[in-house]
DNA sequence: TTGACATATTCCCGTATAGGCATATATTCC
DNA sequence: GGAATATATGCCTATACGGGAATATGTCAA
């Protein structure tokens, strides 16, 4: 079985970096555009961002409107929501690290303080 | 040209749904676990399992320790955060429609208010 | 040492890419 | 109608995949 098609989610759409870079492009402009001024914006040939642009379609990463013979894209986030929600439920996975940390500083804090206190343990 | 490789980073990885099974089932029980628990609890043919730890690993998103002919692994949330930060800086995408519904709504109700105001405009 | 157990690796196969290039399919303008 | 423009699609190739099955590698236990 062969790796799962590049349409099937947005997980499998955002994989390949230069769809990553589209929407970018379209998210640092803020509105929609049409083919050519990405074509010109990314430098790449009409046929490759075509094509690029037809999986983000797919998946529904990315709108379109017709107008005339051009067609204006622009981001749909909506589909990204699901790779936000499922990369969040990880979140203490890192943020453990700093938790780890943390408490490991406030421990070696505390352990400084009691040193510090019984720096010359009084004889008894 | 084919698709980048599943071991370029993160991106690539994740797109796989049995690798985010992997890392669900380990986050669920918050514990490293050997690969003989993995497929058990995946029911999966144990060189699946193993290849697919085997690209976690090379991107980072499993950690391994040996324990005598047992390998228990653990997630590795860290790798996670380009990931995180990524979709994350798309928020404004999927909120920008809330945003529009309420702005919608808040018009609709000062119309309202304004039209129930003027329910009988007052002939001049 | 030998056998049992745990895990990784290798080989094979069908398949879906991504890029290059040519071309088809609109749509506008003259 | 016909040329020009904008975009999508088709064909080709090389490549890396995910799964299946067998097997290699490593480790424990008697």
């Amino acid at each position: 079985m062969p790796r799962s098609a590049t349409t099937t989610d947005a997980f499998s759409a955002i994989a390949e970096p230069r769809r990553r870079e589209i929407l970018s492009t379209l998210a640092e402009s803020n509105t929609e555009h049409d083919v050519t001024w990405l074509v010109e914006q990314l430098g790449w040939p009409q046929p490759q961002v075509s094509k690029h642009l037809g999986v983000l379609r797919q998946v529904g990463l990315v709108r379109v409107t017709r107008d005339g013979r051009r067609r204006l894209y622009s981001i749909n986030g909506k589909e990204l929501r699901p790779v936000y929600d499922w990369v969040k439920s990880y979140e203490r996975f890192w943020e453990h690290k700093l938790q780890r940390i943390k408490e490991r500083a406030e421990q070696l804090e505390r352990e400084s303080q009691r040193n510090h206190a019984q720096a010359k343990p009084p004889k008894q």
